[in-house]
RNA sequence: GGCGGCAUAGCCAAGUGGCCAAGGCAGCGGUCUGCAAAACCGUUAUUCCCCGGUUCGAAUCCGGGUGCCGCCUCCA
């Protein structure tokens, strides 16, 4: 079976054949330190999180290099407002992206590296470029010269001619062609700046990703990503730099990930519809919006909006609740050596089958471009047929049918692993939602603790309507009651 | 003006030439229950925006139309 990967440089899907067998190099545009991640930052990182990770459980050695931009307009304009140093903003939303990153359930990259780690390097390329006549400098500054570069445009599709036709372009007199873009900005009073061959200065956005990307994947590397806004002007940008200075392709596959709207609309900060990822944890657990992410496409636009994730939320439930079942049947067994599927027979056999159909699916869908919208589709395919399963075999305690079910178990976390998701202790799970529910509602469970108390003792007398009343009052505050045979338990809707 | 994308059930969303058009949410029916809820099971598109065309056969390809959206400016 191939992997194949939508690749924006040629529109069209293609089998993925690494530079080097069994290896990866990956890079991906990481944030500008300058604000708190918001979800269409969750998006982008989730989605490549699962590649990386399906990279790996296809037996790749991956290198993830994922980018911080610590120098830049923003920064600078923060710093300048907060009156400190820019190194300061630049940690600090470092900082912040990491433990949003980590709630989020992300993998590490192999490397982050830094712009301001790689200034020398960035003099170099620039260096390079002017050499080759690739770039130009007017009073310090340094800027690329489009029209030099042959392949311009050969990313986003678009012609120099053509652009220049209707765009709205600022009038910069120091550029000789509007596209021109800067390789070295030099330093104003006041700002941040690093010693060059061109005075005082600092580098221009788009010259640190071609120079990281360089040092730790080489100047051919496998797999460039970033959201699908960054692809003009910003990879059109690398691509002149890195194919201009080496005369070798640059990355050979090119992922862009689809936008978030938020409630139909563009999120953007005009409109103050913006939600940040802690804003979100809050309200939800992450592997509901995990889940919500990766129930679409990841080319796809999405709509995120409350209503989404409640829906992403019930259906996440239902794994839980049957991997709780699951978990409950088996107990603390885990010693199945002896068992075989020649062991088994009937609807084990049958359901052992399904559960193995299941991987080569899983398999097959994310080798359709990260298919992870049908990946899942087969997942809660074999949930249900799990719940029959487990329907039918109830009191069953033998070992073949845990043997199953311990099969079960180990197959969707380990699809779980893939996605980052299902991967929680069910009791666990179960547990902090209900927490998470209560501190949103500001409710104390103590409180209900004493009503399911009092509903009890009026059901014990046959006091319905008693009974009734105390479940509606607490269903009117999103509690339900569960009457069981082990008494009432409740839960938050 | 240029470039590109999307239009599939009440909502979300897979599917890009041929088994009954995945899956999720919601709804409905059932199991369970003092009644419920939760959970579980079952069920919900003779049809894929419209009109033509190609084909033995199209949601899927081609042409035209309509509607929505993105990029071309910092942006994941």
């Amino acid at each position: 079976m191939t992997l194949k990967i939508y690749n924006t440089l040629t529109r069209a899907k293609e089998p993925f054949v690494p530079l080097e067998e069994g290896k990866v190099g990956m890079y991906v545009c990481g944030i500008t330190a300058y604000d708190v991640c918001h979800i269409g930052h969750a998006r982008s990182a989730v989605v490549f999180d699962v590649i990386y990770r399906y990279f790996k459980y296809r037996g790749f050695a991956v290198t993830y290099v994922k980018n911080f931009t610590d120098v830049d307009d923003k920064i600078i304009e923060r710093a300048r407002r907060e009156g400190v140093d820019i190194a300061e903003i630049a940690a600090r939303y470092i900082r912040k992206h990491n433990e949003d990153m980590d709630a989020l359930g992300l993998v590490r990259p192999t490397v982050t590296p830094r712009a301001t780690d790689n200034i020398k390097g960035m003099i170099r390329l620039v260096e390079r470029l002017l050499e080759k006549g690739l770039a130009y400098t007017v009073d310090g500054d340094v800027f690329y010269s489009v029209e030099r570069f042959e392949g311009y445009g050969k990313l986003s599709g678009r012609l120099l001619d053509e652009m220049m036709a209707g765009a709205r372009i600022e009038v910069d007199t120091k550029k000789r062609n509007p596209y021109d873009f800067v390789l070295w900005k030099s330093a104003k009073e006041g700002e941040p700046w690093w010693e060059s061959p061109w005075g005082r200065g600092r580098p221009g956005w788009h010259i640190e990703c071609s120079v990281m990307s360089q040092r730790y994947l080489g100047e051919t590397f496998d797999i460039h990503g970033g959201g699908e806004d960054l692809i003009f002007p910003h990879h059109e940008n690398e691509i002149a730099q890195s194919e201009g200075a080496t005369g070798k392709p640059f990355a050979r596959y090119w992922i862009h990930n689809g936008f978030v709207k938020i409630n139909s609309e563009k999120m953007s900060k005009s409109l103050g519809n913006i939600f940040t990822v802690q804003d979100v944890l809050k309200q939800f657990h992450p592997e509901v919006v995990r889940l919500f992410i990766l129930q679409t496409h990841y080319r796809s636009i999405i709509d995120f909006s409350e209503e989404a994730l409640k829906e992403a939320r019930s259906a996440l439930e239902r794994v839980y609740a049957t991997l709780l079942a699951v978990d409950e049947r088996i107990g603390g067994k885990d010693e199945f050596d002896e068992m075989t599927e020649q062991n088994l027979s009937g609807r084990h056999k049958d359901f052992f089958h399904r559960l193995q159909a299941l991987q080569g699916r899983f398999v097959e869908a994310m080798d359709d471009d990260f298919n992870t919208a049908r990946a899942i589709g087969y997942i809660f395919e074999t949930l249900r047929q799990m719940n029959v399963y487990l329907d039918e075999t109830a009191g069953d305690g033998s070992s073949r049918h845990l043997f199953v079910l311990y099969r079960a178990r180990s197959i969707f976390h380990q699809l779980g692993k893939v996605l980052g998701l299902f991967l929680e202790d069910p009791v666990e799970y179960f547990r902090r939602e209900r927490a998470r529910e209560l501190q949103k509602r500001n409710i104390d469970s103590d409180v209900i603790e004493g009503l399911i108390e009092e509903r009890a003792r009026a059901r014990a007398e046959r006091d319905w309507s008693r009974a009734d009343e105390i479940r509606e009052s607490l269903r009117e505050k999103g509690i339900l009651l569960k009457d069981g045979p082990g008494g009432t338990t409740w839960m938050i809707q």
